[in-house]
DNA sequence: TTGATATATATCAAAATGGCATATGTTTGT
DNA sequence: ACAAACATATGCCATTTTGATATATATCAA
């Protein structure tokens, strides 16, 4: 899937800006499908008005630089369906974090103790979006979706929080040679 | 992080060709750290060579071409060491699956079965390499490392396998006008 | 009144991907 | 017996994408 098919997707569930689009790709509802940056998205978007797939109609605000706001159209729409009814591709998942801990026994126990804490924060924020996200909005796909985040992301919170001691202590233990040398 | 990083640490558990660290971090147990493909694999380990932090010596081998095996030199450990000694980035995670679930009810009812089937096989498949990994390595920090996986991945599956049939029947829902037209 | 944060669009060098080319051996199906 | 498919192994390069930066304005707090 490409970055046509999530800015289709993001115009479908609502009207939007670039810059709309942005923010929901990176922090709201819709960060866990693809990844997307403003060079990326301002001509993409382009591309997409110039096929008839978008309409974008100019806002003038009082103080504000003036808006693009973005709407779907009927052939876009079709697009887009036409994109989902393939198969998809399977899931990416890459954690520095994973790397860091595999590392654990050359790293400082204070490194670790930073990784996990901010694995642990890192992980309680995403449990946050995904319940807001749940709460507001009544759409049965979405409730199926944010039940699967949460069950997920609460199974990963309790490795977590229930498995730090034993991770702390593993911190350091390769470095016997350095420290005896130090 | 950056693909040196993933490099040195892949070549800190042991030595390995460019076309092993490909592998490695695609399909085995290094693949759910960082993204890396052989078109920066190959000009990255020439670079690491050049700055002394791998060795890299030619093998000829009957019948299959020469290969290049690199090892981490004590320069590239100690800058492995320093840049684990960082905040990590948070994680990423991008899913096709949940873009096509979000929107099951505008899918076909066979799009969805083969999206949620092949997420069951995936998540299936990934537990699989994370068991493998653990059997086939002591190493503490790995374990530590393998348990989180398998943790997080049979909540997944558990919950992808008992609400198969609640998504299978959103399938389609909200193309109520279409059908009534066809 | 200065600095930080937010809204909003856009550009572009640098990085990375993903597909292709090359070469050869092994396995598998017919 | 033969072809096709797959695995090993390196490398290139057009295209895509990022990530940082520039531009402009408004708001709010210190």
């Amino acid at each position: 899937m490409n970055i046509q098919s999530l800015i289709l997707g993001i115009l479908n569930f609502g009207d939007a800006t670039g810059y709309e689009i942005k923010k929901h790709s990176t922090e709201g509802a819709f960060s866990f499908f693809v990844d997307i940056s403003y060079g990326s998205i301002y001509p993409t978007l382009s591309r997409l008005e110039a096929e008839g797939l978008v309409d974008g109609r100019s806002e003038s605000q009082s103080g504000k630089p003036d808006k693009k706001v973005y709407s779907i159209t009927d052939r876009g729409r079709e697009e887009f369906v036409r994109m989902l009814n393939v198969v998809p591709q399977t899931d990416k998942f890459k954690s520095e974090f994973l790397l860091i801990t595999m590392c654990a026994g050359i790293c400082t126990p204070e490194t670790i103790r930073e990784a996990i804490d901010k694995q642990i924060g890192d992980t309680r924020q995403v449990l946050q979006i995904i319940k807001d996200m749940q709460q507001g909005c009544d759409h049965p796909a979405t409730q199926w979706v944010t039940n699967y985040g949460i069950h997920v992301k609460e199974a990963a919170l309790n490795y977590l929080t229930e498995n730090r001691e034993t991770l702390l202590q593993l911190a350091g233990s390769e470095m016997n040679l350095k420290s005896a040398a130090e």
